[in-house]
DNA sequence: TAATTTTTTGAAAGCGCTTTCACGGCAACA
DNA sequence: TGTTGCCGTGAAAGCGCTTTCAAAAAATTA
């Protein structure tokens, strides 16, 4: 019946405090740096600590109301390579600082992101990092008023509230110009989610490059997809059943791009020698595909890393001067000069 | 300096208890079960309840010895493919329970697990899962002994452990016994991680379904990989720069079979024309593999969606009676009969 | 109907930490 | 030397819930 949850009973702050010889509000100042004490107290606390193997329970600093240890994120797609990547450099940051991070997924719905916010502010959660979510700016700063809070994929300022942003414009535009520079005038493009600000961004990255070099917009040229491979896969059915011309191909990322692939192989166009391709995002497997995805390098890793470095900062009471780094075209093996 | 973390005040359990008329405790043994109370009672709580929109505080619950409803999950790479379905199907099957889970990577490294399961076992976690990790059979049973458990990967028996695991085994078997009826009699494998038991055990099938055909094992056709595409692609260069003659290849992991096909492609080599490949994990991103790969159907989803569920079940008191659906083969077109 | 057992319920004591409040000590001021 | 003010420190009151303990109510038995 009795829950024997203990192993060997670990230790309290207050065993602390009696070994150091203070009193526990003594002990809980120096561990949390509320307030002045002097250095003899304070070695006397720390050999105290450092004997006992004294570990802070963060449940019961959440309850008090002090720090919870926890940062909660909330991401989209917990199973795509790109978030993938981005957790992954979150954990990175957090753990070292001795934070842990409580993921839950939005599942690209504002209502599900809401409800995710409640569940975390429920876990009493010290700061909040949202990757690139549906929300509203608006219950984004709402939000910021309540706990520090990042977030990725727009820019806005609120107190509290920091936001980290990818040229996705620039990517796009980097791409297109790479493909007109290898002397291509018909360019496809396939769009991701129309209602998500990164696919737009890069779309327009493609309009600018391509009128920049004085060749015309041709909405017939661009499919819609939606992130996914089958999506890409479909879009390039659509574009070369609808018979349009192309020798190169942008898509608004790399899975869909992966997807394009097959889709062109079952037209029978080679990659390069047909149809150039060109990726967005970098997935580690780009680097595997047949031929090898050039593409735009999205930082995920950093991403992450980097919102997490930001909610530390935020939270140690710092501003955060941190941006991204600026795209950077991958260019491998997908790409080739158009035929004379 | 006060820190208003509150929007329009949360209700609490002792407003519940006001409003219904009862007291604290009450409304506590109704929340958890954890006595009779009478039909009357309980209905005015849930009235009140609802009518206040009462959410009870995790943090709180955890302080004082109930369940924070949280699950602590181990697991190795948050960010590979394999993993990260795994974690969706663990997060579908926990929401709807009320349950969040609590992210952490072993990292592959029995001591970072170790550390990983104090600070679960510090933020008072429900339970802790194990995805398929490096620690002993001891640790993972003295783990058990604190909170339920379920682990992957591994089966042994010990109270307040479950454990689930695919028969990797057979999935190797399968494989290779499909190459084998194509006609195949020099068939490679690339191996995955040496100390990885999932990938020793599809080596073991792979040796047996060869015997069961009369076909000698032959160490040569084997190569060292480690789960990475990039140990894909370097196996298959020390194979075919060895002189190794093979019509098909099987490989330990989906991931080793992109890398392995690209070097192929490297080496003139097409697929499935000159060697039949199928790899194993059936990751989403397989299905567009040029060509399609062939592979065998892990149930990563599942298999985190059964562990979470056997942990609900560890959590209301009763045995699983869960298994892994058996290996099945994905057949694809990334194999071919053997030429005359 | 009285005595005894069983069940339902409330009061109160924590869980392990933070934080407010107030007290003593000391430097700075008149 | 007497005040004023600041600083380091401890006592004690929570944070929001669970759980033990004992009293009250209901059910059972004699």
């Amino acid at each position: 019946m009795a829950n024997n949850r203990k192993r060997s009973a670990p230790v309290k702050l207050e065993e602390v405090a009696v070994a150091a010889g203070v009193s526990p509000s003594t002990v809980s100042r120096i561990l949390n740096g509320t307030a002045e004490v002097s250095e003899l107290k304070k070695k006397a606390v720390g050999d105290a600590i450092a004997r006992l193997g004294f570990v802070p329970n963060p449940v019961a600093r959440g309850l008090a109301g002090g720090r919870t240890l926890s940062i909660g994120v909330i991401t989209q797609a917990i199973d795509s390579p790109f978030y993938g990547a981005a957790l992954n450099g979150i954990e990175d940051q957090l753990d070292p600082a001795g934070y842990c991070p409580l993921f839950v997924s939005g599942r690209w719905d504002a209502a599900v992101e809401a409800r995710c916010i409640n569940v975390l502010l429920a876990r009493r959660v010290d700061g909040i990092i949202v990757l690139t979510g549906r929300l509203s700016d608006q219950a984004l700063k709402a939000c910021a008023r309540v706990v520090p809070t990042v977030v990725t994929g727009r820019s806005l300022k609120s107190p509290g509230l920091f936001s980290l942003t990818f040229d996705n414009f620039e990517g796009g535009r980097l791409a297109t110009t790479h493909l007109l520079e290898l002397g291509h005038r018909r360019i496809a493009f396939i769009s991701g989610d129309q209602d998500h600000p990164d696919a737009n961004e890069r779309l327009r990255g493609y309009r600018a490059a391509l009128e920049a070099a004085g060749v015309g917009y041709e909405p017939r040229l661009v499919a819609q997809g939606a992130f996914s491979e089958a999506s890409g896969l479909e879009a390039v059915n659509k574009l070369v059943c609808g018979g349009e011309r192309f020798t190169a191909l942008f898509t608004a990322n790399d899975q869909m791009a992966h997807g394009a692939m097959l889709g062109l192989h079952r037209h029978g166009l080679r990659v390069p020698e047909d149809v150039s391709v060109i990726g967005f995002d970098d997935l580690p497997i780009s680097v595997y595909a047949i031929p090898p995805l050039s593409t735009v390098h999205q930082p995920a890793y950093e991403l992450g890393w980097l919102a997490a470095a930001a909610m530390l900062q935020l939270l140690a009471g710092e501003k955060p001067a941190i941006t991204l780094p600026s795209p950077r075209l991958i260019v491998r093996e997908s790409g080739s000069r158009v035929r004379g």
